[in-house]
DNA sequence: TGTACATCAGTGAACGCGCGTTCACTGATGTAC
DNA sequence: TGTACATCAGTGAACGCGCGTTCACTGATGTAC
């Protein structure tokens, strides 16, 4: 009787969901290493060694929540960019670096959670791997995009690609140290086939940008110079556009 | 009689230090939740309750530690600058990038006590922020004695600037964001005097993603693409360099 | 220089807390014949 | 369709742990006259 057998599965899954909801509402509340499974336990009405049914310990609640945010992230990321016109590459880059912030800014906790310093004594397992690339992922779908629509543009003009505010975009034939060349060589091939290294080592840096920028909001690190951060976080969101070569 | 009451205070301080030695070697075992004040008496082979004749409570040997760990790492980026030549800008800037990351990957929990995510139901208090500041004023140094150096040059050569690897170097009367403009002025004048606000918002940006970088490699975000990350390093650095204009 | 007093460092016991995890159990929900 | 059995969810008590902090105390070190 699958109808039945899933009715179980279905409060199964559902209280599941309880759980993690909980959990992440504390985490939001208190940040991760106050995180409780007695405490999730008691909100939901539960006695604590019921969740053991759902969750064999503490870090496998962990995980899940990480896992869950990295999800979420990635998946605001990659709604924000697919809201913007195909052609507007730069646009998209622009909607995937806010829709990093305002997500970071709406969720603090599950952002420092994944971002912020390890939790000690957890370490991440395989299953997170996937989830945490989606942002990586939807940056290198826009350097491919952008190096193939600025190579499209030099065929076509003659070398006169779109102006940059803050210079050069980056050439295919730029050299680049070694090791690094080898590396965004695999980057690219998993996430941007085609487009040249140097362009992946400047999306590297902005990528890093991106995040330590984030970050340093997220954790007070620009009190005293860029907060309020909104000016500067689009400043640099452009700047970095340019600095990839975005068109 | 001075210096017996000395003795005593000398006992003390060296007490102090002692504390705060052992607290830290716990810290680089453990985490920062995981430092407890009674851990730290154990190894010291004292009573828990004696620690508190130091240090009022745990939040206060912890924010001991963080003023520490923020001076350490600031005078290890001001003790590399200041062994590079005045004139080699970009040498030791070079010297301040691969002074921070040196620093962090020697003192990964340290790093991860300052700037990773915030130690939760903990505040920190004013004496922090002027240790916080160390490494941003070396920074600002930098890049007011760039700004100079190139103002001279171009003075000089009539515009033949040092030529740039990654793009043409800000110029002073480059468009801002007008809240940008005036937390830049401020910065500029509180720690690179004289120094245009674009080549300070570029300073932040470049400021952001040596952190952002330093702590992806640390918290282990690089794997999988620039990890190893000692080329990528250096070549950000570079490629920084050139993005804040340094000759 | 010697004595009476004040200051301070360190002790040891105790308070009250919350945590993760285990285990034998009860009762309800599902399955097989 | 009805019964006997298996599976699973949730209970409640318990284990053992370590933590931060307080408090009254002892004894040593310093200070004032």
């Amino acid at each position: 009787m699958t109808a039945a057998a899933s009715a179980r599965d279905r409060a199964r899954a559902e209280l599941t969901r309880e759980i993690k909801d909980e959990a992440r509402r504390q985490l939001a509340a208190e940040g991760p290493q106050r995180l409780s499974l007695r405490a999730v336990a008691r909100e939901l009405g539960m006695v604590s060694s019921a969740l053991y049914r759902y969750f064999p310990s503490r870090d496998d609640l962990l995980t899940a929540l990480i896992i869950d945010a990295y999800n979420a992230l990635g998946a605001s990321a990659e709604r924000a960019v697919a809201g913007v016109p195909r052609a507007d590459i730069r646009g998209r880059w622009r909607a995937c670096c806010h829709a990093v912030r305002d997500w970071a800014l709406a969720n603090p906790h599950e952002y420092a959670l994944i971002y912020g310093s390890p939790v000690p004594g957890y370490r991440a397992p395989r299953e997170t791997v996937g989830p945490a690339g989606r942002v990586a992922t939807v940056i290198g779908g826009l350097l491919a995009d952008g190096w193939s629509a600025r190579a499209a543009a030099l065929d076509g003009s003659g070398g006169k690609a779109a102006a940059a505010v803050v210079g050069q975009p980056p050439r295919a034939g730029e050299p680049l140290p070694e090791g690094l060349a080898a590396q965004a060589a695999v980057v690219a091939a998993a996430i941007a086939p085609g487009t040249p290294a140097p362009v992946i080592a400047r999306g590297l840096i902005a990528w890093t940008q991106l995040f330590g920028m984030t970050s340093f909001e997220l954790f007070g690190q620009l009190v005293g110079s860029a907060d309020p951060a909104d000016a500067f976080f689009s400043y640099a969101v452009d700047a970095m556009a340019d600095f990839v070569g975005l068109p």
